[in-house]
DNA sequence: ATCGGTCTTTACGTAAACGTAACCCTCGCT
DNA sequence: AGCGAGGGTTACGTTTACGTAAAGACCGAT
C-alpha cells in the first residue's frame, strides 16, 4: 500500500530516462526523500516533474523553470519575498500572454497554409 | 529609396548580434542576397527573420524553425511535398494546441498564486 | 554462492546556439 | 597617407541539457 515509487517508476511515467531525473535533482529540481541510497518520490516530486515537463514545452530553461517551482513554495510569513513573487508572478504572465499570441498567430498561418496546401491537391485532383 | 540594409540594421531591427545572424545564415534559415562580399537584407529575410524569432520564443529549436520556413516556400507543382507538407502542418498544429493548453494552465495557476499572495500580503497589511 | 536486475556515484562526451577573438578588406573622411 | 567604422571569414570557447560508459552496492531468485 505503501506505493514507495523508484527512479525508474517516475521515469516511465514522464517518458524520461532516469538519468534525466537525477540531472534535475543536481540542478536543484527536485529533492526526493532517500531509503538508505536509494531515491523515493513522494506525490509532491510527482507534481514538481509534470510542472517541470510543462516548462520545457513552452520552450523554458531549467534555471527558469527552478525559479518558477519557487512559486508554489513561497513562504506566507516573508513580506518581502511575497512581494518579489508577486512580480514575478506578473512578469511570467505577460511572458505567457505574448506566447499565447505568437501561438494564435501561428495557428491562423497554419490553417491558412493548409487550406493552400489542399486547395491546391484538390485542383491537381480535378484536373488529372 | 532603395532601403537597401545591412546586417547591422537587420540586427538592430531585431535585437540580435550580427554574429546571430550570420549564424542563421550558416544553418539555412536566411539567403541574403551580396552586394559584392556584403550582405544585403530583402523584405523576405526580414519576414523570414521575424519567423525565426517567433519560434524562439515558442521554444522550438533552429532545425525545428528550418523545417517550418520550408512551408512557406512550397512548390505548388509537387504533388508529393504538397501532401507530405498538409502532415507537417497538422502535426504543428497539434503541437501548438498542446503549447496552448500548458499556457493556459499556466496562467491560470499564476493568477490563483498571484491572488493568495496578494492576500496574503493585504492580511499582513491589515494586522500590522 | 552467484547471477541478473536495479540502483548508486563519478566522469567524460556531445549537440545546439551562439560569444569572442584574431585578422583581413574597404570605404569615407581629414 | 592614415585612420576609424563597419563588414567579412575562420576558429576556438562556453553554456545547457542531457547521453553514455565505468565501476561498485544491494537484493531476491536459483
Amino acid at each position: 500500500m505503501s506505493e514507495a515509487l523508484g527512479i525508474a517508476d517516475l521515469a516511465r511515467e514522464f517518458d524520461v530516462t532516469t538519468r534525466t531525473v537525477r540531472f534535475y535533482e543536481d540542478k536543484g529540481l527536485l529533492a526526493p526523500a532517500r531509503e538508505g541510497q536509494r531515491r523515493i518520490y513522494s506525490a509532491r516530486d510527482r507534481v514538481r516533474l509534470r510542472l517541470i515537463m510543462r516548462g520545457k514545452r513552452l520552450g523554458l530553461s531549467l534555471d527558469e523553470i527552478a525559479s518558477l517551482l519557487d512559486l508554489y513554495d513561497v513562504d506566507p510569513s516573508e513580506v518581502t519575498q511575497l512581494t518579489h513573487f508577486v512580480g514575478v508572478i506578473r512578469d511570467r504572465k505577460s511572458v505567457l500572454q505574448g506566447q499565447k499570441c505568437d501561438i494564435e498567430e501561428s495557428l491562423a498561418e497554419m490553417d491558412r497554409l493548409e487550406a493552400q496546401c489542399v486547395k491546391l491537391l484538390s485542383e491537381k485532383q480535378t484536373t488529372s
